[in-house]
DNA sequence: ATTTGTCACGAAAACGTTTTCGTGTTAAAA
DNA sequence: TTTTAACACGAAAACGTTTTCGTGACAAAT
């Protein structure tokens, strides 16, 4: 039976040493206030006991708990996790914690999740919104959080409505060299496979689609376009996923080209394709969106534009981090930033 | 410009009413001490101005702080992320927040982490042991967490030297379904590609393979068991990670079955015996040990043994909150539980 | 002998709660 | 009229820190 000795605190240690709690606390942090011999006396006592003071009071005194708050629609999900990783990373080396807050795509759990870390538990806010949210416009709770003097930093999935620091893909030019890519190996016709418009990541890269066809003068067919509700769960309705591509697939056979904004359409249109008795890439060339595992390891591996999302992470935890540790006067205004993290087109076995 | 507007404290409330802490305190949680117009004007107050208690206060005040830590050796990783929903989800349902702490496989930062949560900012942990600390053996920092009184529950890699509450896969069991399905099957050579044996749960699945040949008669033969040096990051050199397996099927040409301990030395398998002509599952069949969406969409499909990691998750937090929300006794001896999993063996294409 | 100054330490407040106990006021019982 | 009881509220302690300010002891300077 292992023998309990709970955390020691300043009370006890003064007791033991029958010196004011105050005296103990000097001593540690080395004020000069304090003598040599009781210096080391408590400094010895203390590191005998191990003591170490209690985040939580320390918090409380302070004001400042030094932990951020992430909110993120979903954790099992390659782009999400490595996000987290890249906070994770700097906020221990500046000294933060992170804890964690899943709205599963859902604006009421956004909200919940919001409430309880806002109420003191955390310095500040790195998340991303959910669907939901989106879709619905609500934005209160944001608007709330930061009327309360929390700052926000939100990433990838935006919105202009709030004034807040923002770390966000160059989804436009990273779909439109995706584009131009296919276009200079020598792709007549393009299809884009893509999301309903309320995500704006979607949005931007059908921007980026379109806008690159048109730069090479290409004509726009609405036929080549693909916009699926992702309100159904294509994880799971696969075959629907894969029926949807067959469809746009046989209705316009000269297709030779696909960008897809996520990694799950682009393997998806290289299986129906390869069903379809089309060799990839000789005759159709397919290019995702993407910074997941599933491309790397495709056959044909999967030629992507990489978002570097541990990249996003980092900055928006520097953002945030920044914010909280410079002193804000009352009444200047604040100014907010907007990062744009550039794409890398990461060249594999599924274009010429 | 948005107005600031602070949370509000009792001490406020109390001010602006011209009562005391106390009775405002009381009116809020609806104490019978307090009368009604009392109440009534209170309430209403609190909620005009959304009054919130502070997590941080309540904390110290109960010490409880009401927060489950999680470390992890690597959150970019399916397992480790599913586990971390089912964590959250019931941690979430019952009333707790999750932090999180990433050890990179690394002891010292393991050990880093554990002690800067462990001062107060988390009642217990849930924790799987990172591969450095494995092999170094060195446990003390679990037993000194353990010994101030802070629970942790470890799940996956967990090892039998500390007495704590686990959630373990059944890997051994997995295993020999697995092995035992490619015999079934009508595989007669079948090679096993694994990792060295201090994670635990790489040995056990081994001795599940041996198991099973064992029990079907056949002979173990030792060109068949390929044990990688997991030191190596494969997923950066994927062709180191080739070569080693194409020199086993080379050297082993009778080959007609593989058993992989994770997804990637399953896929790489695959990819190895296609590039040397074999057909899938046809020459060769091939079943991996994950819960990672890598087999679901390659090609073929991988057969899979899945090891439930969000139950795991879910199960390692309701075992480390029963055991908070326990009164447990001062002398009394604790026991401890470990659950263990059970596997389900995911049939895809790559088996007949 | 008195003033000044330094040294070494302790008391107390503060952070935001909850809870125990005490107390003044009023109405009912004796 | 006096005692008792219920009622409604406030003071204070506690959780574990840090920090400001005050103070007693002693030595040095006047």
């Amino acid at each position: 039976m292992i023998r309990m000795k709970r955390k020691i605190t300043l009370k006890q240690i003064a007791r033991e040493l029958d010196v004011s709690i105050s005296t103990v606390s000097k001593a540690l942090r080395n004020s000069p206030e304090i003598s040599a011999d009781t210096k080391q006396k408590v400094q010895a006592f203390a590191k005998l006991y191990n003591y170490r003071p209690n985040n939580i009071a320390l918090s409380l005194k302070n004001r400042k708990t030094n932990t951020i708050g992430i909110i993120i629609p979903e954790i099992v999900h390659h782009f999400f996790s490595k996000v987290i990783r890249g906070v994770e990373l700097v906020a221990n080396k500046r000294g933060y914690n992170v804890i964690i807050g899943l709205s599963n795509e859902s604006f009421s759990k956004e909200v919940i999740n919001m409430e309880m870390l806002a109420n003191g538990s955390i310095d500040g806010f790195i998340l991303s919104i959910s669907k939901e949210t989106l879709q619905l416009q609500d934005y209160h709770h944001f608007n709330e959080t930061m009327s309360q003097g929390m700052p926000i930093v939100m990433f990838d999935r935006v919105v202009s409505d709030i004034n807040c620091d923002k770390v966000i893909v160059n989804d436009f030019g990273g779909a439109k060299s995706a584009v131009e890519k296919l276009i200079t190996n020598g792709c007549k016709s393009i299809a884009l496979i893509t999301t309903k418009d309320y995500v704006s990541v979607g949005k931007l890269r059908t921007q980026g689609y379109m806008d690159a066809l048109n730069d090479a003068g290409f004509e726009l067919e609405s036929e080549l376009i693909l916009k699926l509700d992702d309100k159904l769960d294509y994880e799971v309705h696969l075959d629907a996923l894969e029926n949807e591509i067959e469809h746009l697939f046989k209705s316009n056979k000269s297709v030779d080209g696909v960008f897809a904004v996520n990694e799950l359409y682009a393997l998806s249109a290289m299986k129906v394709a390869r069903k379809l008795g089309l060799e990839i890439p000789k005759d159709i060339q397919v290019i995702g969106f993407t910074d997941g595992v599933l491309s790397k390891h495709s056959t044909p591996s999967l030629t992507t534009v990489s978002q570097h999302a541990q990249v996003m992470g980092e900055k928006a935890a520097d953002l945030l981090i920044n914010r909280l540790e410079t002193e804000h006067n009352e009444n200047e205004d604040e100014t907010y930033q907007t990062v744009v993290i550039e794409t890398d087109l990461i060249e594999r076995k599924s274009t010429k």
